[in-house]
DNA sequence: TGAAATGTTGGGGCG
DNA sequence: ACGCCCCAACATTTC
């Protein structure tokens, strides 16, 4: 780490880590950080726990990396820099808190269950040398255990835990964090390292600028995967390049579909904290006696958009192609995998979760856990998409399907994987079964 | 944020 | 005019 040195050691610093909250605007830790200390440094730091996992050209990496570029343009007019580093984020603290002498280290909070052991893990490291690492709220506007019922119970289904969340955004001062004073940060020189030092590559998928024009029309149009009229806020509000004080109290007025949505979203981060093991196991463990057939060779065909149904086949390779699959669309070819194919949930989760570049744990495990009728207020187990029904109603002109698959239509394009009603019954079956 | 099966109703053809 | 049947359209129930 040849780059570290380059940070003057004999200053006493303080530290903000940026993990997915890749923003100067509208940044809870940061505003509190650079109003109570002149000596900011901006880090980020390239995990290898996470980042093995993944394919060094990953789109979401490079996203991430334009990120860091961008906000690193921003902090040279203040002479200031980032700091990227690389390596076990244990490790990494451990060796800077040895090297500099750090007055304090600022975060938001991050609520997946590697987060939360790795924040856990380090802040212990740190407090062992008197330094203290405070982490804000930021992700969220509430945070899990804000949001309970009557018995202080959290809530496990949608609608409650909505009128709650609503009721209580009424009842809090709720405003963007205003702009931080950029002259606090910390002034030094550095070079960034190169992506393909850090041992990546550019990707040709580009994760899309966000549109909020769309949330006028969402409503009435959301559900028509050949408009393009979503938001494509996921990704950035992954990484968190908008705020979400700032995300919602400029469009709450506009629609409350829309807001429902980010609704959703805190939804099923509050169930992942209070409910860890949704990661691993049904939700509804009454469940767990599904005989998934998983067979092989048919989640291949899933994969890879040849299930013969043309609706599914198209989600499937718009999410293969870009990494983002239309939402109505998610939900028909998840349902599709769980029920016409009767193929673990899980295994659609790991895919989409490969896949999808604003994919989050909570969001895709409650989605899929709701597809597959396993998860809390989730869709029934009779709930059975008609892929052709369904594209009737959604693609009737096959706008979205020609776009996708060209084939469609042709000798080249393969027959139903299996058909709808046998499907439909041996599901039906399957799950009853199950619940005896 | 279903779809299929089953039940009900009412208009029209027809003897 | 009447009863009967058919069946589309809509409503309800079931999965």
């Amino acid at each position: 780490m040849e780059y570290f040195k380059q940070l003057d050691v004999k200053t006493e610093v303080s530290f903000f880590w940026l993990r997915r909250d890749l923003r100067i605007d509208d940044n809870a830790g940061l505003h509190h950080a650079l109003k109570e200390d002149k000596t900011i440094i901006l880090v980020f730091i390239f995990d290898p726990n996470i980042t093995d996992e993944l394919p060094a050209n990953d789109a979401r990496i490079t996203f991430i990396y334009e990120r860091l570029l961008d906000l690193n343009q921003q902090l040279k007019e203040f002479q200031s820099a980032l700091l990227i580093l690389q390596g076990d984020p244990l490790e990494v603290w451990k060796l800077l808190s040895e090297t500099y002498k750090i007055k304090k280290v600022y975060c938001n909070k991050d609520y997946e269950p590697y987060a939360l052991k790795r924040d856990q893990q380090i802040k212990h490291l740190l407090i062992d040398k008197g330094i203290e690492l405070t982490c804000f709220q930021d992700h969220l506007i509430f945070e899990p255990g804000e949001i309970l019922s009557q018995n202080n119970e959290p809530y496990t289904v949608y609608t409650p835990f909505k009128n709650k969340w609503l009721s209580n955004l009424n009842s809090i001062d709720f405003k963007p964090y205003s702009n931080p004073q950029l002259s606090n940060f910390h002034k030094f020189n550095a070079e960034l390292p190169s992506l393909k030092s850090l041992g990546f590559s550019t990707s040709l998928i580009k994760v899309k600028d966000y549109k909020l024009m769309n949330i006028n029309n969402y409503h009435s149009k959301r559900d028509y995967p050949a408009l393009n009229a979503t938001t494509n806020l996921g990704p950035h509000l992954r990484f968190g390049t908008i705020g979400i004080r700032k995300l919602i109290s400029e469009t709450k007025n506009q629609s409350p579909t829309f807001l429902n949505e980010l609704i959703w979203r805190e939804f099923f981060i509050h169930i992942l904290v209070h409910f860890p093991n949704v990661v691993s196991d049904n939700f509804r463990r009454k469940y767990d006696n599904i005989q998934w057939r998983n067979n092989e060779q048919e989640f291949e065909a899933w994969c890879n958009g040849k299930t013969g149904y043309p609706l599914v086949d198209a989600g499937m390779r718009e999410l293969n192609t870009t990494g983002y699959m239309h939402n109505r669309v998610r939900m028909i070819t998840a349902g599709f995998l769980c029920k016409h194919l009767l193929i673990d949930w899980r295994w659609g989760e790991a895919y989409f979760a490969k896949k999808l570049l604003d994919y989050e744990l909570a969001s895709n495990n409650g989605n899929w856990q709701w597809a597959a009728g396993t998860g809390c207020d989730a869709a029934p187990y009779f709930r059975i998409f008609n892929p052709i029904t369904q594209q009737q109603k959604f693609d009737k002109n096959f706008d979205y399907i020609k776009r996708w698959v060209p084939e469609f239509g042709t000798p080249d394009y393969p027959p139903e994987i299996v058909e709808h009603k046998f499907a439909r019954e041996r599901a039906l079956s399957m799950y009853k079964k199950a619940i005896l």
